[in-house]
RNA sequence: GGGCCCGUAGCUCAAGCGGAUAGAGCAUCGGAUUUCUAAUCCGAGGGUUGCAGGUUCAAGUCCUGCCGGGCCUACCA
């Protein structure tokens, strides 16, 4: 609603300015004016005319004011300040729209969405970073859900490559295990702990001595060979490991539809498909010169063809701007794969994975994996409109150098919905980091933060990071509700650590390094999750203790309510305090479109807490059980009714449920 | 060398496309409720937005140059 009337305000100015001074604004700049009390909408555009109109932005702002007229939903517009135009909404008008919970017509885009996220590497334990990945690609996932997108979620899996290899050449070399010793042990609740260890250990073992390197040549070889002993034991560990993963991932809520996994990439011949593509299409050349001689190579991303230089020219890319895709050896690199992987993905491969169900949900969701040979009846996956690849900054280039080999085959449409959500890593604050035992150089210590590193062992693994949360949740249950059973109080702790978790990866913007640290990420005040779901809570006690359904309350208000009744209560500078927490809870859906539009769910976390602080100072002044005249108190409960439903839905769009009580 | 990102209060972060007095949380100090539970609320102090120019009616935001930090730049995945 909040949306729709900008829009209408947009038009009629557009307009205005058309007819009355011939001038077409390719964009009316709508913002919100600093305080309520100006109105909820501001328009500087008075300061751009004022060049050519040769007048005072003031004078223009007036002009604009006296000529648009009334428009449908807006009580009247001004001239303040030096210049803008401040436009008043009809409050009352508007609260009832957001009360009776009106949604103007939407146009949902046609097509699917593919989102792949988590995409963690199957041979350790998952960490705070992969928390991170998981965390924003699945609330992404729940904001196009939201706006009523159609979404299959991906999480895929490189289980031929290096790491999982590494933990191989541990169980073989430095423990001397058995593949029965190995399925004996994948069988131990925490496997991916273990696993965890051993890759540090093996990775130590290299650096002993770089002759043990040969090893991991061997066991890589074996793999990607497939059949064959080694093999075998690389699949039991990935698939343990995967299957950790998820349960780990589910502690959060956090689903998947699909698991493409390498492994089918490759034995399904997935590159040969695309390099045949490549090659017809010129993208991809032999090179037979110079650095990169005998292999595949193509133009790297970003690095534009020399149109300046004769037309002969124009096929050398100098060596530093090539990207090896093929290796001299005849093997496919990463990106090669990736190129393929992303061909299908938007279903112009002409080839499609195996499908076998894989992991059932306790909620009785079915995850599929990839196989060469599968079951005969299963989803359609791939063949989508647009990807989202939710992938750490670190991989921007690998990211570029695939959507610019589908804009060379020809898929520029491809390339236009293809969307590296690109975000930055985690990392740790030195003083958490000596907490957790390592020591650091001077050098480090002196950093503002360290990067984790799976290879040293150097993390925050997610589940501890959960059970450290959850138990520090539970202390603060326990001693508040010692009348509830330990089941239920461990169900509300693990609720409001969820919750902490979630809110906390997604405070930050995409851009910014998390240096995490302990304290802050196990806060239950202040700017947190905790705080919301509070909030929340004692929205829900009113009604308790009041004896009435918040939601039945909901359905019945409109009659309940006189339209003086709205007028009443919100017009006037002493309603202005109330009409911020309406106009708050109004902007949900503005606030969820904004994310999408900019992929970036921190908007959503601000605008719950916002939406929270506001209604627990409303809270805080206004007794509204004890409020003695009927009508007024209708309208609080309605207040209340309204916020509540928003941060509830806010809070549910980040993945965030909210304890019956607190 | 080239590319991308960052630098805002003691700390951690915000600040739609350039707009009105740069905002939160934490920490510190001081206060509040016999009430719908204080995981709350109110108040105070705290800023030359890294530095220097430029564009503009208007710059934390755009441009140029410095300073400082991070990441990428493998025939790794």
């Amino acid at each position: 609603m909040y949306r729709h009337l900008e829009r209408r305000l947009a038009e009629r100015v557009r307009d205005f300015v058309r007819r009355s001074y011939s001038l077409d604004l390719p964009k009316i700049v709508i913002e919100q004016p600093p305080k309520v009390e100006l109105g909820e909408y501001a328009l500087p555009l008075a300061f751009e005319l004022a060049k050519n109109l040769r007048k005072a932005p003031r004078n223009i702002a007036q002009e604009i004011v006296a000529g648009l007229g009334p428009i449908e939903g807006f009580e009247k517009l001004e001239a303040a300040g030096a210049g803008y135009v401040n436009a008043r909404v009809n409050r009352a008008e508007l609260a009832a729209a957001v009360a009776s919970d009106v949604k103007p017509r939407y146009e949902i885009p046609a097509g699917k969405i593919l989102v792949e996220h988590s995409s963690i590497n199957p041979n350790k334990a998952a960490h705070i970073g992969h928390l991170r990945n998981a965390i924003l690609g699945d609330t992404f996932v729940r904001l196009l859900r939201f706006v009523g997108r159609e979404v299959d979620v991906q999480n895929y899996i490189d289980n031929t490559g290096v790491q999982v290899a590494d933990v191989v050449v541990g169980f073989l070399h430095l423990e001397k295990k058995s593949k029965s010793d190995i399925e004996q042990l994948a069988r131990q609740p925490r496997f991916d702990y273990y696993c965890w260890d051993l890759y540090a250990r093996a990775s130590q073992w290299y650096e002993q001595d770089k002759q043990n390197l040969s090893a991991r040549q061997q066991v890589l070889h074996a793999i990607e060979e497939g059949k064959n002993q080694t093999a075998a034991i690389a699949d039991v560990i990935s698939v343990s490991v995967l299957r950790r993963h998820l349960e780990t991932m589910d502690r959060l809520d956090i689903k998947y539809d699909f698991l493409p996994r390498e492994s089918e990439i490759l034995h399904l011949h997935f590159w040969d498909a695309a390099f045949t593509k490549l090659k017809d299409a010129g993208v991809l050349y032999f090179e037979s010169e110079g650095k990169n001689k005998g292999c595949w190579v193509m133009r790297r991303a970003g690095k534009k063809a020399e149109t300046t230089e004769a037309a002969e020219n124009t096929e050398e890319v100098a060596e530093e701007d090539q990207k090896v895709i093929v290796r001299s050896n005849g093997t496919v690199g990463y990106a090669g794969k990736d190129i393929a992987y992303h061909l299908w993905k938007f279903g112009l491969l002409g080839r499609d994975f195996g499908y076998r169900k894989f992991y059932k949900y306790p909620n009785g969701h079915d995850c599929w994996i990839s196989t060469t040979v599968g079951a005969l009846d299963h989803p359609h996956f791939g063949d989508v409109a647009e990807i989202y690849n939710v992938i750490d900054t670190r991989q921007s280039e690998e990211q570029n150098t695939v959507i610019e080999a589908l804009r060379a085959l020809g898929y520029g449409q491809q390339a236009d919905h293809y969307t590296h959500f690109s975000y930055e890593m985690v990392a740790l604050t030195p003083a958490c980091a000596s907490e957790l035992g390592y020591d650091l150089s001077e050098e480090d210590k002196a950093r503002s933060y360290i990067e984790v590193s799976g290879r040293k062992g150097f993390g925050v693994k997610a589940d501890d990071l959960i059970d450290t949360l959850i138990s520090s949740a539970a202390k603060e249950v326990d001693s508040r509700h010692a009348e509830l059973g330990v089941e239920e109080r461990r169900k509300i702790a693990t609720q409001i650590a969820i919750g902490a978790l979630r809110y906390f990866m997604l405070k930050f913007t995409k851009s910014s390094v998390i240096a995490f640290d302990f304290k802050e990420a196990l806060s239950f005040e202040g700017e947190t999750g905790p705080y919301a779901q509070y909030a929340v809570v004692r929205a829900t006690n009113i009604f308790r203790k009041g004896g009435i359904d918040p939601d039945e309350f909901m359905r019945t208000m409109e009659r309940e309510l006189a339209v003086e009744d709205w007028k009443k209560y919100l017009a006037g500078d002493e309603a202005n305090e109330i009409w911020e927490l309406w106009l708050a809870a109004a902007k949900t859906s503005y606030v969820i479109d904004q994310c999408i539009a900019t992929t970036e769910p921190a908007y959503l976390a601000k605008h719950a807490f916002q939406l929270a602080q506001l209604f627990n100072y409303f809270y805080h002044r206004h007794p509204i059980l004890a409020e003695a005249n009927q009508s007024r108190k209708k309208f609080l409960l309605a207040t209340t009714a309204v916020v509540r439903r928003e941060l509830m839905r806010a809070l549910a769009v980040m993945g965030i449920v909210v304890p019956p009580v607190m």
